[in-house]
DNA sequence: CTAAACTTTAGAGCGCGCTCTAATGCAAGA
DNA sequence: TCTTGCATTAGAGCGCGCTCTAAAGTTTAG
């Protein structure tokens, strides 16, 4: 059972717009994806997965350029995957340091609410 | 003791560079910075922690446009309090389900690298 | 006194990540 | 068959948040 979707249906699935899909295969984040006499794309399951993962490396803050680099790898087969997985391990110390960051944010941003309720209280 | 600081000293404390201060003051996220003679800036204490205050909403995501909605809130002065408070609470929470969604994020990396070492194993 | 290094302004430019336009062609339902 | 609604492309445009330029004045070190 081989299943492929319209760009349409991966609109859907990903929440990418048909404009941004065509943008990420024209910057080559994935490619390949096979077509039809009549010009029109249509993805793969494995394309979806993909496209899924790329959406979770931008949701976490990895900018197009990494992105295209990862995606120059994972095309170029399984002899990358070391190399892969080291991108990956630096990506997620930065998404931990953001984290901490935001973290310590929150805390100051706390004070200041808490403070603001004194203010409140004075009035 | 009153202590005032150039736009250079601003810029050392802060890390916002000093077009960038000078920005600020153009769409308003900080006024009424005392001039001399000569035209320049002199920041006081008060408005470099406004600036610091400024840069965590900005490095937790929050729009300019809601900055200079806060902003403004501030300038009004005291009887805003409680709406500032509000979009305090508000940011906080946003902040905490971008939170949520970098820690599923992450979980999702982590499966992702296992799998990597999985692989290499075998080679 | 001079030169280097600061300051000011208005406004142009930039990098990012899309987002949209225009012109054209294919597909599917009445 | 006709109409409506999809699809395609190259390339322009946009919103965000700065970042830089140019031309001019001020300050400071030697």
């Amino acid at each position: 059972m081989k299943t492929t979707h319209t760009i349409q249906q991966v609109t859907k699935i990903t929440g990418l717009s048909a404009h941004t899909l065509r943008y990420y295969e024209k910057i080559s984040l994935i490619r390949d994806i096979e077509r039809e006499g009549n010009g029109y794309r249509y993805y793969s399951e494995k394309d979806v997965e993909w496209l899924q993962f790329l959406i979770r490396l931008r949701d976490t803050g990895m900018p197009i350029r990494d992105m295209q680099r990862f995606a120059e790898l994972r095309y170029r087969g399984n002899e990358t995957v070391a190399e892969r997985r080291q991108m990956l391990e630096r990506h997620k110390h930065q998404i931990r340091e953001h984290i901490d960051r935001l973290l310590g944010n929150i805390e100051a941003l706390n004070e200041k609410t808490d403070y603001y309720r004194e203010l409140e209280k004075e009035r």
